[in-house]
This record gives structure tokens, C-alpha cells and sequence, in this order.
DNA sequence: AACGTCACG
DNA sequence: ACGTACGTGACGTTG
């Protein structure tokens, strides 16, 4: 990267915002400037910028307020608490040898503008860090701009070149001034045209390219929502609004690069000025990039402060020998990866002598000098969060070695029901005592490297030990840290999309969606948005009068689909908007979304399994969630047919036929359940003959059902009300029915009662595995709370075993794959089911794979039985 | 960021 | 009398 350049006032504002309140013992605060840093370390760090400069606006009026009286007129003032840090942030910033650009009656968006510009002209890359989107109109070949946000999101993900921006708005940088001329911006004041919004705006622009072009074919414009008579009568206004909203590109400001380079370094007086602030951390971070070494404070425990000293060592090249043969004289070393674009930056490795060694990715020196190091299986290795640094790893062709303990995992294991295993929270709590300004650093994004690593080598021997004090290195060792490969495989893989039928499918709903629209608005009379629950309530409870059904004391009226259900009678218009629900629903989600998550490089989509986000044990799938994709209606159900195998591929779909509630059997010990459970495939059946007192071949489906349900309500701990509302039957026929139910099985009520009881001794329940989860609730006064936390006793145990089993299966597939040399691929889980994707000539050895491998991961009282069909779709797949 | 809604196991 | 089935994630609206 040549040119780094900093919106001030944007990215100072999102500091403040970003982090709470922090002061001096004066009183003065700090967290604004403290953030700025922040920021402005990370992406020197991240990108490694040749000049870094930073802009500021100037109060003064700038030419936009001449052109438009009411620009930014809505504006609040900065408070107090923000006013302060300025002029202290930019006295810091020049005595750290930056420049600062300020010129009046311009801001500082068109300084970036013309910044970006001179790098373009001389084939230099910029990138541009702001915290305000506008400036995403700068992006280019050459440009890139930084969105800082107050989002946890990596620097990655924040960072915009052409193709992301594509990606995410369907236009190129420079219409999305035309998209702002049309619908206008509320921070600044921009007027744009009332009633576009982004929607109409972006879909616009990608019809005409820009609003000349839409003004001379303005009488193609449909005609629908008075769309047309809009656009005319505030033609004027997006005129203004293009000209207000068009970042300038040349302004008067010196026009060499150069002349922006770090200079006049005053470290002394930085020095004063940050002790000043009591931001000793940066002063360390200072010097460190100075010196290339640095010290860190560490607290053992509380009460006996001892301070270990790390020195970090920028590895030179002809160094790099000599490091690797005393790091393969280690017995255990720690490391950590910096990467982004799946390119690997920098590999830091922290030896047992407190030395962290800081080896960039320069040459094919680096490549051998980590192959060498990694290919020591002697070696045992630590780092935090393994999964992503294994695919990058995978990815540049480095052996990917085995892990001897991953921090994250350990953490989620220790803590599952925590929601942040980040390496700071898991120090925290694991003693270490992050210094008060760092403290703060939790909320705004912030990951060094060299502190990751040196955090993760100050709590793995203590995470060890918890782990070893709660049974847990079975799950660890076993399955946990050995899934985290095969997850890494699956998400590289992907599941290809048939794209352009999703497309197609798209269409359709979208032309259904439009058609229910104009219907409802026939009825409703009023111009509503009927994806606003609060808006559709309104109208249907006031406006037409319908009666509101009984509903548990809240302000606003529900408008959900269960309840719509029950008022279809009144008014024809109910039974369009359960449609239109339903198909905005899949058209949103399944359509668009999907749609935005195909990989434009392969065609798939590579969704992120998580692995540390449920209390139960379960995995998670995020960007996009691809374990709920819809089945159970018809309508939602044709999804499946757009995930396909590849040509001369199949997939193969494979789950196990009630595994929760063959888990309930075998740790109840219930005999007649687990009888059940070996005589008959149909469980619902038996149990309904079981409890009605039947032959089961007088079992009718409705009793059939009754059954099914009652089998979940039991694991879930449902209540007698609410299984009376499921199967539509009064109260004292639901507590008949649970009764009966626990009459004939009653060990299975003996093993709730107990798994409760002694849950309230222990503080946890546990899986057949040793999987806990805390449970300090059942302990609780407030009946709501502790009855919560029941059920979460009942449930937690079953579900969590199902997904302890699922994983050991999974990791037994992939191995057995990999053992029979198979091009076969794990690319799915959904909790219960596999989905493996096959070349033709495996199919039958996969197959048999997938089958015994899932049946085999648990030896139970009773068999678990899986179902398997194979087809070129998912919904041809399953059987 | 929180809420309401709805998709899945 | 309470409030009413477990576990997730995504989207759109609202403040």
C-alpha cells in the first residue's frame, strides 16, 4: 500500500462512539483519541502503508453550504466530552510526525477525493479509512476505502474495493452518487427525492446507469407507486442532491505524495503527552516499533504481581535458519498468523524463553522456514482459534500441522454458555489483567498479533489444567480440535448453486410478491409498508376494525402468522398477506440472500460453521445460514433443487432417524422405550399404541401425531398448556396425556427428575460425553427464570449428546475419506443430517462410508440408524 | 441495537 | 398465580 489517509473527524467520531468513556485522573477524557490510535495502529500494521497522512474538517462553511442553505443542517453539535480530545488528538498526531490536512470551505471527504486522485494519476494504491460510506464512491482500481464501524468485523471485511462494492450494492462507486442524488442522505441533510429510498433508488440506477440517463427516458419509468410523478417533480432536487453528494477531487492542496511523509518525529514530546493521557500501552507500542521489542505486564494471580518481559524480534532473512533450528528445539511453542485475502502476512512464534520472533511472508525463504517448523510433529503447538489459519495455511500450500491445544476451543468448552471467546475475554478470565486502558479494547475491533499470541501462551497452562479438572480433554483432543479440520475442509469446499435457476425462482416470487402487493393495498386503502409489523397492525386492528385477538399484555398488536391464521375469516385480505409473508420470507432470505453469498470465484457457497456459539454443543452456520433451509412447506421446499453436485458428481444425503430421542432411551435406561426402539422403525407409532392402549395397527395418524409431539414436549420440557395448544385438545386432556406418558415410561420421568436434582447439587448438567453447561439459574427465586433453566436441564444433556455424536461421525467420515483416497467431501452438516458430495464412480463406496461411519460414532443400547439417498440435487437426495 | 417475524433441527 | 418447548441465524423495520 503507498498512500494511507485518514478521515479525522470520521474516524474520531466512531472512536468515541465505539468505546466508552475513558479519563485521566483529571478528568480529562481520552477514549476518542485512545481509539483513534487504535485504529490508525491497526491499519499501519495491516496494510503497511509507505506515507500516512490525515485529513480534518474545518468549521468553517465549505462550498456545499453555499450551494445548499440546509446542508448538514440537521447536524448535532459534538458534544463536550468530544470537543476536548480534538485539538489535544491533533497536537499528538503532529508530534508522532504526521501530517495534518485541513482546507477551509472544503471537507475533508474531498481532501481523501483528491488524495485518491494523485494516486490514481501516478498508478499508485491508496487506501482511504472513514467511517461514513459516501466516500465509497473514491473506489477504484487503485483505491480502496476502510468503513470503520462500531461491528466486531474484521479488517477485511470492512475494507471496500470494486468487487465488494459490486457485491453489496449492485452498482459501481461512482453511481452510488447517483443513488445518493435520488435518495438523499438524513446525516447530511441531503434532500434527494421524497419517498425513494434505497431500494427504489439502487434499482434505478442499475436500470439507467445514472439520472441523466433516467431523466431522458424518464417516460419509461413504470408508473406504479406514483414513482414517475416523483421522480419529475424532484428532478431539481436530485440535481442539487448529485452536486452536494460529489466528493471533489481537486482541491488545492500540494500535489506530491511526498510531501506528506512522516517527518519531524518528536518522540520525546509524544512520549509526555501520552503519559500525560496515561496511555502506556501506546508508548510501549511506540517504542516497540521503534526498537522491535517490548514488554507486556502479566499477574499470576491477584495477589503476587510478577512481571515476565517478551521480546519481540523482527526476523531478518538470514536469520531465519538459525530460528528455525532453535524453534524445533522447543517443546512446546506458541504461535499466531496474520493473513487477509487469504494471503499470508506474517507468522509469529513465541518460544518458551519469552522471544517472539515476527518472520514476514517476504520470499520463498518464508514458505520453507514454516514448512520446517510445522512439519516437527515432536513440537507441541498453541494458538487461538485454529480453523481460519488452517485454511489460509492449506491455501498457500504450508503444511497444516496438528494442534496440540487451541486456546478457543478450550474456552468454549470451559464456558460454553459465554458469548465472546475472543483471546482477550478468555484471558480475562483465565487471571490475566489486561492494563485499564486495554481493558476498553474489547469493544472496538482490535487484534494484534504479538499481543494474541503472547496472551495465548499466558493462559494455556491453566486452560489445560481447567480442561483436565472438568473431564473435558476427551472432547478437546478428540472431537473438538480435530473437527475444527474438517470444518475447515467443508467451508473451503462449499455447495455448488445452480445460479441461474435460483435466478429464475427469484423472478417468479418477486412477480408474485408485486401482484399480492397491489391486492393488499387494494384492501388496505391506505399506502402502509406491509413489512412493518407495527404499520400492518395498525391497519388491520384499527383502520378495518378487525377484532383483536387475546394476546399476553404487550403495546403493540402481533401480527404473526399463527394469528393471522386464526382471523383468515374476517377479512379476505389476511389470507393475501399469510402469502405475501411467506413469499417475501423465501424471496428475501433464499433468494437475494443466497444469491449474495455465491462465490463469484467458484460458483458455491462457502458458509462459516461455528463452532463456539451454542450452549448445547451444537455447530452454527452463518453467511449464509445453510441449516435452515426451508423443506417443510412446498413452496420453500423447491430451494433444494438449486443445491447441486458438481458434473459427474452426487450427492449424498444421509441423517439419523431419531437420534434424540433414541439418546433419551439409552440415558434413561427406560425399558419399554428402548423395546420400542428395537422392535418397530415407526417410534411415534409404537408409542402412540403404547399409550393409547392399542394395537398398532389401530393406530390412527392423528393419534400417530398426538405422539410425535409429545415425544419432543417431553425432551424440551414442555408444559401441559402448551402441548393442549399444539394438539388443539383443553388442558386436562394434555396433563392426561403427559400423565399417561410417564406411566409407561417411567424411567424416563426418573431421569429428568434426577438429571434436575442433581444439576441443583453440581451447578451443571452434562452429555454422555462430559460436555457441561452451567446451570446456576435452578437456582433462582423467580419462578420464570428457574423453570427456564429446567428445561434447559432436560433438554441440554439429549441434544448435546446428539451433537457430540454427530461430530465424532464427522470426523470419522472424513477420515475414513481420506483413508480410502476418495474424492469424496463432507460439504454440509444440519445438526442430525450429513450431505457429502461424490464423484459418480464413489458413489457406493461413499455411501457405505457416510452409513457406517454415522452408525458406528456412538455405541448406544439401541442401534442408531441413519437414512441415505443420493441424487443430483438436495431434494433429490433426500430420500 | 432491539424487536418482530420466520426459516431450520 | 406465575407463563407457558429446546437450540440456532437472517431479514426488515424502527428508534
Amino acid at each position: 500500500m503507498d498512500l494511507l489517509v485518514l478521515d479525522g473527524n470520521s474516524i474520531l467520531n466512531r472512536a468515541f462512539y465505539g468505546i466508552k468513556l475513558l479519563s485521566t485522573k483529571n478528568g480529562f477524557h481520552t477514549n476518542a483519541i485512545y481509539g483513534f490510535l487504535n485504529i490508525l495502529n491497526k491499519l499501519k500494521d495491516h496494510f503497511n502503508p509507505k506515507i500516512t497522512t490525515i485529513a480534518f474538517d474545518l468549521n468553517a462553511p465549505t462550498f456545499r453550504h453555499e450551494l445548499y442553505v440546509d446542508y448538514k443542517a440537521n447536524r448535532k453539535r459534538m458534544p463536550e466530552e468530544l470537543a476536548e480530545q480534538v485539538p489535544v488528538l491533533k497536537k499528538l498526531l503532529k508530534y508522532l510526525g504526521y501530517k495534518i490536512i485541513e482546507k477551509e470551505s472544503f471537507e475533508a471527504d474531498d481532501i481523501l477525493g483528491t488524495l485518491s486522485y494523485m494516486c490514481e494519476k501516478s498508478g499508485m494504491s491508496c487506501l482511504l479509512a472513514t467511517g461514513d460510506r459516501d466516500l465509497l464512491q473514491l473506489v477504484s482500481q487503485h483505491t480502496s476505502v476502510y468503513i470503520a464501524s462500531t461491528k466486531t468485523k474484521s479488517i477485511d471485511e470492512s475494507t471496500y474495493n470494486e468487487e465488494k462494492i459490486l457485491e453489496e450494492y449492485g452498482v459501481n462507486p461512482q453511481q452510488l452518487i447517483e443513488v445518493k442524488a435520488l435518495m438523499g442522505d438524513k446525516s447530511d441533510n441531503i434532500p434527494g427525492i421524497k419517498g425513494i429510498g434505497p431500494k427504489i433508488a439502487l434499482s434505478l440506477v442499475n436500470k439507467y446507469g445514472n439520472i441523466d440517463n433516467l431523466y431522458s427516458n424518464i417516460e419509461s419509468v413504470s408508473i406504479g407507486n406514483n414513482l414517475r410523478v416523483k421522480l419529475k417533480n424532484g428532478k431539481d432536487s436530485a440535481y442539487i442532491s448529485r452536486k452536494l453528494g460529489t466528493i471533489i477531487r481537486d482541491v488545492p492542496i500540494p500535489k506530491e505524495i511526498s510531501f506528506y511523509k512522516n517527518v519531524d518525529i518528536a518522540t520525546a514530546e509524544a512520549v509526555k503527552l501520552l503519559e500525560e493521557l496515561e496511555m502506556f500501552t501506546v508508548i510501549k507500542k511506540l517504542k516497540t516499533s521503534k526498537k522491535s521489542d517490548t514488554e507486556l505486564h502479566r499477574t499470576t494471580a491477584p495477589e503476587k504481581e510478577t512481571e515476565e518481559t517478551f521480546q519481540v524480534i523482527c526476523a531478518e532473512d538470514h536469520e531465519l535458519e538459525k530460528i528455525a533450528t532453535e524453534t524445533k528445539s522447543q517443546e512446546t511453542i506458541h504461535f499466531a498468523v496474520d493473513f487477509h485475502d487469504e494471503e499470508i502476512h506474517t507468522l509469529y512464534i513465541l518460544l518458551e524463553n519469552q522471544r517472539l520472533f515476527v518472520i514476514k511472508n517476504k520470499n520463498e525463504k518464508f514458505l520453507k522456514f514454516t514448512n520446517s517448523v510445522f512439519s516437527s510433529s515432536r513440537i507441541k503447538k498453541i494458538t487461538h482459534d485454529y480453523k481460519p489459519v488452517y485454511h489460509v495455511l492449506s491455501k498457500s500450500n504450508i503444511e497444516t500441522p496438528r494442534i496440540f491445544l487451541d486456546t478457543f476451543l478450550a474456552d468454549y468448552l470451559l464456558n460454553p454458555d459465554q458469548k465472546d471467546h475472543s483471546i482477550k475475554k478468555t484471558a480475562i478470565r483465565y487471571g490475566i489483567e489486561l492494563s485499564s486502558s486495554s481493558k476498553e479494547k474489547n469493544k472496538i475491533e482490535d487484534d494484534s498479533k504479538e499481543e494474541t499470541v503472547i496472551l495465548c501462551k499466558l493462559i494455556s497452562k491453566k486452560l489445560l489444567e481447567e480442561i483436565e479438572k472438568n473431564e473435558l480433554q476427551y472432547l478437546l483432543n478428540k472431537i473438538e480440535q480435530p473437527l475444527a479440520l474438517v470444518l475447515a475442509n467443508m467451508q473451503e469446499t462449499g455447495f455448488l448453486i445452480d445460479k441461474q435457476a435460483l435466478q429464475l425462482y427469484s423472478k417468479k416470487l418477486k412477480n408474485r410478491i408485486e401482484n399480492l402487493e397491489y391486492e393488499i393495498r387494494k384492501f388496505l386503502g391506505k399506502d402502509i409498508n406491509i413489512n412493518s409489523p407495527k404499520q400492518l397492525g395498525t391497519a388491520l386492528f384499527e383502520d378495518l376494525g378487525i377484532p383483536v385477538p387475546k394476546q399476553s399484555k404487550s403495546s403493540s398488536y402481533s401480527t404473526k402468522a399463527e394469528i393471522l391464521e386464526s382471523l383468515k375469516n374476517y377479512h379476505p385480505v389476511i389470507g393475501l398477506l399469510l402469502e405475501y409473508r411467506t413469499i417475501s420470507k423465501l424471496e428475501s432470505t433464499y433468494c437475494t440472500g443466497l444469491l449474495n453469498n455465491i462465490s463469484s470465484d467458484d460458483g458455491r457457497i462457502h458458509s462459516i460453521f461455528n463452532q463456539t456459539e451454542t450452549k448445547t454443543g451444537r455447530l452454527s452456520s452463518v453467511k449464509p445460514n445453510l441449516q435452515n433451509i426451508p423443506i417443510k412447506k412446498d413452496l420453500g421446499k423447491e430451494f433444494r433443487n438449486f443445491f447441486v453436485a458438481e458434473d459427474g458428481k452426487v450427492l449424498i444425503d444421509a441423517d439419523y432417524s431419531q437420534i434424540e430421542l433414541r439418546i433419551l432411551a439409552h440415558v434413561s435406561e427406560d425399558e419399554t422405550m428402548i423395546k420400542a426402539f428395537s422392535n418397530h422403525d415407526d417410534i411415534h407409532a409404537i408409542v402412540a399404541s403404547e399409550i393409547f392402549g392399542l394395537p398398532i395397527n389401530m393406530v390412527t395418524a392423528n393419534m400417530r401425531n398426538s405422539a410425535k409431539v409429545v415425544n419432543f414436549g417431553i425432551i424440551y420440557g414442555m408444559s401441559a398448556y402448551s402441548l393442549s395448544k399444539e394438539l388443539n385438545i383443553s388442558k386436562k386432556e394434555a396433563e392426561k396425556f403427559i400423565g399417561n406418558y410417564f406411566l409407561h415410561y417411567p424411567k424416563i420421568k426418573k431421569y429428568f427428575e434426577n438429571t434436575i436434582k442433581v444439576a441443583r447439587e453440581t451447578g451443571y448438567v452434562e452429555t454422555l460425553y462430559k460436555r457441561k453447561l452451567r446451570l446456576p439459574d435452578l437456582l433462582s427465586k423467580n419462578f420464570q427464570t428457574r423453570t427456564a433453566a429446567e428445561r434447559l436441564a432436560r433438554n441440554m444433556p439429549i441434544q448435546g449428546t446428539a451433537a457430540d455424536i454427530m461430530k465424532i461421525a464427522m470426523i470419522k467420515v472424513h477420515n475414513a475419506i481420506k483413508a480410502n483416497n476418495l474424492e469424496s467431501k463432507l460439504i454440509l452438516q444440519i445438526h442430525d443430517e450429513l450431505i457429502v458430495e461424490s464423484p459418480e464412480s464413489e458413489k457406493d463406496t461413499a455411501q457405505k462410508i457416510l452409513t457406517l461411519e454415522m452408525q458406528n460414532a456412538a455405541k448406544l443400547s439401541i442401534p442408531l440408524t441413519v437414512n441415505v439417498g443420493t441424487g443430483k440435487n438436495w431434494a433429490n437426495a433426500k430420500h
